[in-house]
DNA sequence: TTGAAAGCGCTAACAA
DNA sequence: TTGTTAGCGCTTTCAA
């Protein structure tokens, strides 16, 4: 940290010593040098031990931009499983866009496989399928099951896969890309009994038992309220099927009956519908809603004050990310610093609801 | 958006054509395809058409990463101007460094340029010298003043400035990077006046009446919750001239005087004594305390529930991002996507307090 | 076990 | 106005 702002790095060596460098400093040939550093082929132990001792000398570092000039002559394939007719999905394929543009000139190809119907055995055999084709590396949203447990432990032997939006846990899949949904669901939590302050009930809906990631959240969010103390929370998980029609009913009838409803929190689909249910009832003003993901109907009810605030996960980045994390590891041999790269838990409220994702670290321009 | 999920993009020919294809389909020498793509020296109007028609065909698309490897042999330097002692400097200084390392195989080479007296006459001494030793680009979180301001404009017609975290409007300089403050302060007045609902007074605190961001965030804090209605704000902007003895000693005060006081925001320096002196005071849990940046002291007060909430600002990518923009302008010409390049404005209760940043992003791994 | 040479895509200096 | 050549740093044959 302070050697950060400290270091005297103003040097014209900015580049640093190369292997050619090296090669004539030890009196060898280029490729020894080169075989010396990635341990292929044999090489004279005295040699080797020359070679790495000027080496660290000279602080060498391998070139990335060479590197993967001559890498991309192998052109690698990643396979990506995408879960077809979800809006997240939409979302996350603008950053799996720009990751392909991105790392194009890098010898990376992207084979897309969507599917809608989301079952263990149709996701083993896309798995199957990918690894018939020969792609270096797979990137996916797990179906949680042992079928899939399976098949990707199988093939995680031979390529690295990588899971996004949905882990699977106990695999031997590299890391996993998405949300932390119990802390996420407790960020939520917490910014409702601060804003209800014990004073009446709160009702949690989720678009599916079914789906691990609605029930964190509300798992999550029942804790931090819990943790609070004094708040009242309805024990019943109302689904909403993830439709909209489903969820203007729940909070309809939630608002007519509950007399002392003071929140809802809604974990899954329907944000839209809970949104204008709430509005149509005109108790927007007294009853806090909180949501999930930035779709633009929840955007809206957060721009007109329906919604109090919505929880975010950067779907751009977990399109993006896999790639780059693939490409570096097959590439540089660079493993992920964590097992589980969380992204981060973005508190949208009316006055940040527009803010930009990671699309401003990328090139993205929206003309995709 | 669409076109993101559907298109067949599993093609063989990630790399794309080349110039040295071109050239031959043209049936014309890679140098002259060179020299017609980037209009330098003379080429035949025809042949340059026909060049640019299969260009056009072929959807020719430079390889970055040679033109890169091209452009590292004549390295370029950076200047930074960084005010030291100031801790958002630190932070910002790990995503420098981050970029320095990653950019020094693109033949970037970073001058850091540290100065603990921020005024607009050292400012400009410390461009002149920059401009005297030939850097290629300046980064710098500028002093608003009319000599600094005329300076960067001298020196921003013969070499591009960023300015980040603090931006100097009205000059040439390429862009600015950081955060919208009066939206920052929106964002923390709009959850403040949930948390309150009408109820007692709010006061805000400032770290100095001459740092415009401070004023800023105050400003907009004070218009969302006036748009929120019926909120009671103390007209007094308290300076606590960044010092946590004086914050102290203010928050003690104002607890005790303004018996309904109901909320503090504090906007600068200061948090710690503020938060030190509403948990002495047995308060904390009845009046909301909203900061902003994530100081140690400030992430630990959320933590403690002393702070309800904290608004950061990601100093790693204010601190990274210039390089990048300033690279990829001078390397490929690439413009920045917007003049000002707002970074989010991150809210942060307990449960997402310690949530990794653009860290993620990168390869920075907290070792350096 | 090691060296020499070729080539990735792009640019630039030099010739023609 | 155009072609040729060399070279960036790295890897990978092919010879020796």
């Amino acid at each position: 940290m302070d050697e950060c702002l400290q270091q005297e790095s103003w040097r014209k060596d900015v580049l640093g010593v190369t292997i050619k460098q090296i090669a004539q400093m030890v009196g060898v040939s280029r490729g020894t040098v080169d075989r010396a550093i990635h341990g292929r082929g044999d090489v004279n132990p005295e040699v080797k031990a020359r070679i790495e001792q000027v080496m660290r000398e000279t602080g060498y570092r391998p070139n990335t931009v060479a590197k993967a000039l001559k890498t991309a002559q192998t052109p690698m394939t990643f396979g990506v499983l995408i879960p077809a007719g979800n809006r997240f999905y939409e979302d996350a394929a603008k950053g799996l866009c720009e990751a392909e543009e991105v790392y194009a000139p890098y010898g990376v190809a992207i084979r897309r496989m969507e599917e809608t119907e989301l079952t263990a055995v149709r996701q083993a055999e896309q798995l199957a399928q990918l690894e018939s084709e020969n792609v270096n590396g797979i990137i996916m949203t797990a179906v949680d099951d042992p079928v899939v447990r399976q098949a990707v432990n199988k093939i995680a032997e031979k390529i690295p896969v990588i899971t996004y939006n949905s882990d699977l846990t106990d695999t031997r899949r590299l890391c996993f890309i998405g949300q932390d949904h119990i802390a996420a669901g407790r960020a939520s939590g917490t910014l409702m009994g601060k804003m209800i302050r014990r004073e009446g009930t709160v009702a949690v809906l989720v678009g599916s038992k079914h789906m691990l990631a609605h029930l964190e959240r509300a798992e999550g969010f029942r804790q931090a309220l819990r943790e609070q103390g004094g708040n009242t929370v309805l024990p019943e998980l109302y689904e909403t099927h993830e439709s909209d029609g489903r969820a203007y009913s729940l909070v309809k009838w939630l608002v007519e009956t509950q007399c002392d409803l003071a929140g809802i929190c809604v974990t899954g689909g329907g944000q839209a519908g809970a949104g204008a249910a709430l509005a149509a009832s005109g108790k927007a003003a007294d009853i806090r809603l909180a949501c999930y993901d930035t779709l633009p109907e929840t955007i809206q009810h957060v721009k007109d004050g329906v919604a109090d605030y919505t929880i975010a996960q950067d779907p751009f980045l977990q399109g993006y990310l896999p790639v780059k994390i693939l490409y570096e590891y097959l590439a540089f041999g660079t493993k992920p610093k964590r097992e589980k790269l969380f992204t981060r838990i973005d508190i949208r409220v009316k006055d940040n609801i527009m803010d930009a994702g990671y699309e401003l670290f990328t090139g993205w321009n929206g003309k995709r």
